[in-house]
DNA sequence: CATTGACCAGTATTGTATATTTGGTCAACA
DNA sequence: TGTTGACCAAATATACAATACTGGTCAATG
């Protein structure tokens, strides 16, 4: 907590970079717990008292993963939206937004606040998370949706952006219950989500896509300079 | 699992009573593993031996309860939708279907698959609710509801379903992660959510309300011939 | 009959002592 | 200067009795 002095760190990125990705696949194989900072600096190549040349701890190697999970998986997504047609619309925000978490499978482990990979991490009060999430930061998402012509102006954004919250937790959470061989498609249920939400949103006329996708990376600056504030103060 | 002898069961329904709804506090409070036997006989008033005059074993008195619970919670609902205005549109039969919610704790730590509230008698393939989970029954009740002219038939019924299933276990698993305070009030998420189905699923001409309950009594029924055929083929 | 509670075998739990591993440090090194 | 790996205290795993408790049974009871 009370990070104590700014240290000298290595400039060395990729050796940082190589660390995390160890760390990454191990996490998710076998979880924080049962993960030995021995094993991270074996696998990425480095002796064990390197680790701590680049992270003060464990705990902080994890935040770290962790902010350059949320960056990638925001940098996924931003693309996705940008390449594709309709991706201004609220339905192909969201479409890609779930696309974006393949091959993220620590966004979807944070999404599901996975105990087995996070160990009791994400619970306590001080982690990264915690500190992270703006209070109603999709609420204000919503809101200037809305002010865009994105959205139509007559839902509650607070309501709204809850219903987005039970979409993302419920496509993560109903992987634990379901069979496989139960779920649809995923081409076909990213496509039916998008024109179920572009039905239940888009204003009578059509969104304005180019101003969604504006909001979006304007939104994706705001997070990434929240992010790094919140990073500073210990 | 090989269930012997159909032995005399005691008559008196509300002994039987008595004991499911001791046993659903204890369970709620303390979980599955942490009660015992002797604590539900008390808290019933009754002696332990007489449980077992009840129930075979305490995992069939937990089948007993959680079956009792689909059969209540599927009343609520009804209820519900029965005496809503607009209850037999696909907006009015999810809005009531998450009010019937409350004041059923075990339906949702059925829908969480709670392991705390369970054990892990829910995961076990055996399971009453692994045998009672028709292959597609959502898939089948959006289709019936799309031959009822309640839902719009341009949509995938799988998907559809699908997304019927993101928004339920969305609903549930949303609540550890989000401060309460975060939440909009109940009463207006419910009717946002209702709002936001219509829109998605509504047939441009609106939907035939009647014949959206009609369905939802069929399926009541078969749902309750379903569950008494599993329960009596152990 | 229905109902009980003492009783049983098997399983958790506890206590305790020992051995291993862990996150983290730092003098020595290249 | 940047890097290492032996080293440490603390935490955790293991071993193994002794003990307590559990789900489930059944002869005795009223």
């Amino acid at each position: 907590m009370g990070s104590s002095i700014e240290y000298q760190r290595s400039s060395d990125p990729s050796r940082e970079s190589r660390l995390l990705d160890a760390a990454a696949g191990l996490f998710v194989h076998y979880g924080f717990d049962k993960t030995t900072v021995a094993e991270i600096a074996r696998e990425a190549g480095v002796s064990k008292g390197a680790v701590y040349l680049h992270f003060e701890s464990k705990d902080e190697l994890l935040e770290a993963l962790i902010l350059r999970e949320l960056q990638a998986y925001a940098d996924s997504w931003l693309g996705a939206v940008e390449n594709h047609p309709s991706g201004g619309s609220i339905g192909g925000m969201v479409r890609c937004a779930m696309q974006a978490l393949h091959g993220h499978p620590l966004m979807v482990a944070i999404l599901r606040s996975d105990v087995g990979v996070f160990g009791n991490y994400l619970r306590k009060p001080e982690s990264l998370l915690r500190r992270a999430r703006g209070r109603s930061t999709r609420k204000a998402f919503v809101e200037a949706m809305q002010a865009a012509g994105v959205i139509r102006t007559d839902v509650d954004p607070a309501v709204t952006a809850h219903i987005m919250n039970m979409l993302s937790f419920g496509l993560v959470a109903i992987e634990q219950v379901i069979e496989a061989d139960e779920a649809p498609p995923l081409d076909a249920l990213l496509d039916g989500i998008a024109e179920f939400m572009d039905r239940a949103l888009t204003p009578v006329g059509g969104g304005n896509h180019e101003a969604g996708k504006a909001i979006l990376r304007e939104f994706r600056a705001a997070g990434q300079e929240r992010l790094a504030k919140v990073t500073h103060a210990g």
